[in-house]
RNA sequence: GGGGCGCUAGCUCAAUGGUUAGAGCUGCGGACUUUUAAUCCGUAGGUUCCGGGUUCGAGCCCCGGGCGCCCUACCA
């Protein structure tokens, strides 16, 4: 055996120190002898001794000088082998300033059915990422894929680049790697459209190897390294397209109503706007403990005050609590705010939005998931009122004003869980989650909600006991929300009292008193129709994928290495 | 939070407690001027997530830890 491959220390050769003795590595197990990498600070590199377990020394890099390239996996060693190589045989790795003289795309659009074996005239220099290779003597081809997931075929002929630059490219590009050619564009004799090189040249060395493109990387890999993905998996670059084609969609769909995009703080010294569990940080500057917000709500509702009239923000919330299919720690929230507008207003602008975003991402307003779910997101969307849909589908008439012990027995009958302080608002909406959520698949309205759940919302005009509020259902989840806003400010103090006794009483979803946010209020807030989306839960409703697929770097808690 | 499952080569995955942990692709060497996941011949590649333990012997069993997935609970 001999040497340790991984730390280069041989055993016995060393005599790492224990206490103030010493051992003999030899006469013990050198067996059990254990080292492995560590950093202390910066640049100073060393080795971590143990012996069964037990730490015995770290050598410096001054101790033991260990070949930096042998920890390495033989492909990776190789790849950094062909870097020194290029320099060697005078190539840049990594060349900047290349001659490209058009993309792969518009070579495919320029060319779209060619005849086999044509030569077109046409010079081009190209530069893409090489995911496939196949060389044969003396004629070699690669795939180049761009960025935006069009490919395009590269031919290397020992006719035309010569055999120093032939071996060049056989010996020195791999998979992975992005490279420059230039040529003519051709048809293969198979009619692959291709450039035929009279020239190559590396644009950028990959040092490590690319997952086999042909096997489906597994989710958490995919995830972990987006950056990978992307290049094996087009469809991971087109949900990536599609989101910017949402985003793009709503922010033009509300400035064309007229709306201002304004930027909001994402660190507040009080914590409101929703009820959701915050996320703590500290300011140096200000020595003070501040929230990452859960909502721009009330800063969006002060401009209004202040006569932006119109105001939109399209940016991320944070909230702590649970991560799993549809729910991510920072998620992207789209707000908006009109005032004089009310809650059915909004409605209309809600879905009109929704709708310009689902064609401008898709083309089309019916969306096919790949298991099979077809949503119709066309024409208008119907409104059903909470309480009608929630007392049809139990059979028994529930209103606002069924007691609370009524609704604790509902719940406990169908074993649904709830928090034992809840208030009868809050079990109303979990009985309707469990019996309507279920069956809202196409998008509906879900319309008039307690007024005990919803401290932000104006009471209704004619129905008592509920607040002009609808939720938005998509695809059996909740991906919107819509108020005719709460504006007085003395309904408004009580409320977020009531709030700010909860949270004194240990409820960390309850709001806090914003004396500010009241302050503005009492100047004059303008009625107002108000609005959230989820833009997270648009994308999944629009490629039925789950929320860690549509944000490009979820959160993650990180791996080895 | 509770329960279940998983982590093995660069990637995707195998492997009754029992030879030296295997395969495909990738890599490396060779052949090939029209390939499309090129093909053919040859070959290398391992801290079996980490740390303990049981055993003559552990990828497999036990204990602890890490990370993930599923179910469940919680959650504007």
């Amino acid at each position: 055996m001999g040497r340790d491959r991984k730390s280069g220390i041989e055993p016995g050769r060393g005599v790492p120190l224990v206490d103030q003795g010493r051992v003999d590595v030899e006469d013990h197990a050198p067996d059990r002898l254990r080292c492995r990498p560590v950093r202390r600070g910066p640049g100073v590199v060393g080795h971590a001794c143990s012996l069964r377990g037990i730490a015995l020394c770290t050598v410096t890099s001054d101790a033991v000088t260990p070949d930096p390239d042998e920890d390495l996996p033989e492909q990776m060693r190789i790849r950094r082998e062909k870097r020194e190589q290029l320099a060697a045989r005078g190539k840049e790795p990594y060349a900047i300033g290349l001659p490209i003289t058009t993309t792969i795309a518009a070579v495919r659009a320029a060319h779209p059915d060619l005849e086999p074996d044509v030569s077109t005239g046409e010079q081009v220099g190209i530069a893409g990422r090489i995911i496939f290779l196949r060389n044969t003597g003396k004629l070699c081809f690669a795939t180049l894929r761009a960025g935006d997931g069009t490919e395009l075929q590269a031919m290397l002929s020992l006719a035309k680049v010569g055999e120093e630059e032939l071996e060049a490219w056989k010996d020195l590009v791999d998979i992975g790697d992005h490279v420059f050619v230039a040529g003519e564009v051709i048809t293969s004799k198979r009619g692959e459209l291709s450039v035929m090189a009279d020239e190559w040249r590396m644009a950028a060395k990959a040092l490590r190897p690319l997952p086999v493109a042909h096997k489906a990387l597994n989710e958490e890999t995919r995830v972990r390294q987006r950056y990978v993905d992307l290049v094996v998996r087009p469809e991971a670059q087109q949900v990536a397209r599609t989101r910017v084609a949402v985003v793009a969609s709503v922010r033009r769909s509300l400035s064309e109503r007229g709306f201002l995009e304004i930027e909001t703080p994402m660190l507040q010294t009080i914590h409101g706007g929703a009820a959701a569990r915050p996320f703590v940080t500290h300011s140096n500057a200000f020595d003070m403990d501040v929230y990452l917000r859960i909502a721009p709500e009330l800063f969006l509702k002060r401009a209004v005050v202040g006569g932006l009239e119109r105001v939109f923000e399209v940016n991320r919330n944070f909230r702590n609590e649970g991560a799993d299919r549809t729910h991510s720690p920072e998620f992207t929230m789209l707000e908006f705010y009109a005032q004089y507008l009310d809650y059915q207003d909004v409605a209309r602008i809600t879905r009109e939005v929704y709708q310009e975003a689902a064609l401008a991402a898709t083309g089309s307003l019916s969306v096919e998931h790949p298991d099979g779910t077809v949503l119709d997101l066309s024409g208008d969307w119907p409104q059903i009122d909470l309480y009608e849909s929630l007392s049809t589908a139990i059979g028994e008439q529930i209103t606002p004003a069924t007691n609370r012990d009524r609704l604790v027995r509902l719940c406990e009958e169908r074993e649904i869980g709830f928090h034992p302080t809840a208030v009868p608002g809050k079990l109303a909406e979990e009985l309707f989650e469990f019996h309507v959520v279920p069956t809202l698949v196409d998008p509906v309205f879900v319309m008039d909600y307690p007024v005990d759940t919803s401290p932000l919302v104006r009471g209704h005009r004619t129905k008592p006991g509920v607040v002009e509020k609808w939720d938005l259902y998509i695809n059996r989840m909740e991906s919107g929300t819509g108020y005719s806003e709460l504006v007085d400010p003395v309904i408004q103090r009580d409320r977020l009292m009531e709030q700010a006794a909860l949270a004194d009483r240990g409820d960390d979803e309850a709001m806090h008193l914003d004396e500010d946010f009241l302050r503005a209020m009492e100047h004059g807030m303008p009625p107002m129709g108000g609005v959230g989306v989820g833009v997270d839960r648009m994308l999944m409703a629009l490629t039925g994928l789950g929320i860690r697929e549509t944000i490009l770097f979820p959160l993650v808690k990180p791996g080895q290495s």
